[in-house]
DNA sequence: GTCTATAGGCAGATAGAC
DNA sequence: GTCTATCTGCCTATAGAC
């Protein structure tokens, strides 16, 4: 289990990777805003790369909870897919891209591990998404044009494009103006 | 005009910053491509934001133009939608993401003028695209609910994000099919 | 676990010769 | 316009004391 400090450590070159990338940090911010030394830093994660992918899987892990949460919580898809988008407007609201829309970015500048935790990272949301939209389409709640896969796709396209463009114009509701619209999408006629 | 030399360095530069980021490629990177020195660089772009400037400006000059030909070529708003997507996809197909999608990742990091310049792209797309929609709706050849405008801020942040994902997955055929269905999305019924 | 100190390299940028 | 040479600063990372 990851102690006090390392969680600290995660927590704000989590935010710093969010806000400015992994090329636009370097360990001497994040020790900085915990007042420790770099030296320090390196004792719980000895490369950036090692601390990159331990960013990616503790973000991917959390956000897995967050849709078995929706799941367990949440009854129609309709509102599960809400929710979802709701996962995205949450990030946006401080100010942050979603980690892993991010590090797609930069992608070609990464160290292999980090570049497969990131394709974890989007297997898992279409994984899922695709199970919603696929149960919808059974129940006839929902109503899309193609395959479920197709269709979870590009949800993960519009909603990463909405705010990789919303939080560069600093305009949350177009955020939220394109979110609905791409549930809606589904939700209503195909 | 720009000579051609300081044209060599935006090229390399603009394909560099499309694949690795403004912050993932440096001054010794381009030299090396051209052969030349840093120090000439500086000469032509005396700094790295000075560099970054006019790589957006050419971008956005160079998009304007096309979205122009798109205007004089093709009838149909239908069509000119397809060809719009195929610009994108034009860029996808060179590994490239769209330079002001980049940089967008990359926003909070860089100087006021050149996000200035990102946020006038996006507005040029949007006026473009808004204009194609009105046309489309009064003609009745396009069909989609809410204000052109919205539609319009759709549209361009489902192809960036489709670029944005599917670069990082190597995936071409996903970025084709998510542009299809916007396309049909406006194409077809609302 | 956290520190001081430092290595070794690369970054953006400038001076001045040619 | 392009070069050599150099500056200053920051980067990731390590050694070794406490």
């Amino acid at each position: 289990m990851v102690g006090g400090t390392a969680s600290a450590i995660l927590d704000t070159a989590e935010r710093l990777v969010q806000t400015r990338g992994f090329n636009g940090f370097s360990y001497a911010d994040v020790a900085t805003e915990l007042s420790v030394t770099k030296a320090s830093l390196h004792y719980h994660f000895p490369s950036k790369a090692e601390l990159g992918e331990s960013l990616i899987d503790r973000y991917s892990e959390r956000f897995a909870r967050a849709l078995d949460e929706i799941d367990a919580e949440l009854d129609t898809p309709g509102v599960k897919l809400d929710a979802y988008a709701g996962l995205y407007a949450e990030v946006l609201r401080d100010q942050r891209m979603c980690l892993c829309g991010m590090l797609a970015a930069e992608f070609e500048t990464l160290p292999s591990p980090m570049r497969e935790a990131i394709i974890r990272f989007f297997d898992l949301n279409e994984a899922w998404l695709q199970g919603i939209l696929a149960q919808g389409r059974r129940e006839g709640t929902l109503s899309f044009s193609g395959t479920p896969r197709d269709a979870a796709r590009s949800i993960i396209d519009g909603l990463e494009g909405a705010m990789l463009v919303a939080r560069a114009r600093g305009d949350l509701a177009r955020f939220r103006s394109t979110a609905r619209r791409l549930v809606a999408s589904v939700v209503g006629a195909g």
